[in-house]
DNA sequence: TCTAATCGTCAAGATACTTGACCATATCGA
DNA sequence: TCGATATGGTCAAGTATCTTGACGATTAGA
């Protein structure tokens, strides 16, 4: 594969990402969640996954402690998060999801599989397994962060 | 395929995109642009499919007029982008890349090129044209905005 | 202990966006 | 032909989100 053909490749991806992430922020917005930006998407599904720090938060998020402390603020201002003193350690602050934050994730992958759901019809089952299965032969495990 | 495998499609379909436009954003850096943003990057793509007014622009990356008028000054300040009247309409002024501009736009395809490259040679040739294929099934044409 | 490192936050400034207003030009119908 | 209306672009001001810098609280290590 030249040049060429690996760019265009790029741009594929970039694409179907931006359509994935249209169709989530349109359906998490349309269940209800209007005052989610995309970024706070991604902290809810890291925080989901058994809970986190707020300096844990930024490295995901590829951006600073006080950015990452000022979303999270955000987050528990209107009911998605809660900070608890972490038992084990009296500086950090253990961030957990509310039941309405649980609600508003599971909204987003909802809207997400809607999404990929919507590419199967399109063009075919057979090919959104194909590309699963390339996607995960492809990428190494690592954060999730609003693009470019 | 079930909700959970959808969704599952869909964080490795953000997380490979994470990765590229990380591996883009690196290496236009590393090639001398240490100045340009993500969406300067797709801004630039977008005007050299032979050139773009600012609405155009606009709507591509889905900001207002506004917001790409100001994204061009800083893009021309910088002497990647030139503005022209339009012959054709005394209101629009045609944006073109100037020489830097393009220089800028082959870092980009470049440093993309390189980062599919390493997935080639991580999995393998077969695995990243069958992504391609995938892809190109899937996706309908459209812009590329700086994602979530 | 005493020192250095880490967690989180406060404060202030920079940056990138928004809404609202405006002028210049173009288009269309009477 | 001309007046109403729409469109392209910019100026100005406000807002949101990020940054850098400083700080207190807590922990870990020499």
């Amino acid at each position: 594969m030249d040049d060429v053909q690996a760019w265009d490749t790029a741009v594929l991806l970039l694409r179907a990402a931006t359509e994935l992430t249209d169709g989530i922020q349109r359906g998490v917005a349309a269940r209800g969640f209007a005052d989610v930006r995309p970024a706070h998407g991604f902290a809810l599904v890291r925080i989901s996954r058994g809970g986190a720090t707020v300096a844990e938060l930024a490295e995901h998020l590829g951006v600073t402690k006080q950015a990452a402390s000022q979303l999270t603020e955000l987050l528990v201002s209107r009911g998605y998060v809660t900070r608890t003193v972490d038992p084990c350690d009296g500086r950090g602050r253990l961030l957990q999801l509310t039941e309405q934050g649980w609600t508003c994730t599971r909204a987003a992958q909802q809207a997400g599989a809607e999404t990929v759901s919507g590419w199967q019809r399109a063009a075919s089952d057979r090919t959104v397994r194909s590309l699963r299965t390339a996607l995960a032969a492809v990428v190494t495990p690592g954060p999730l962060r609003p693009g470019w």
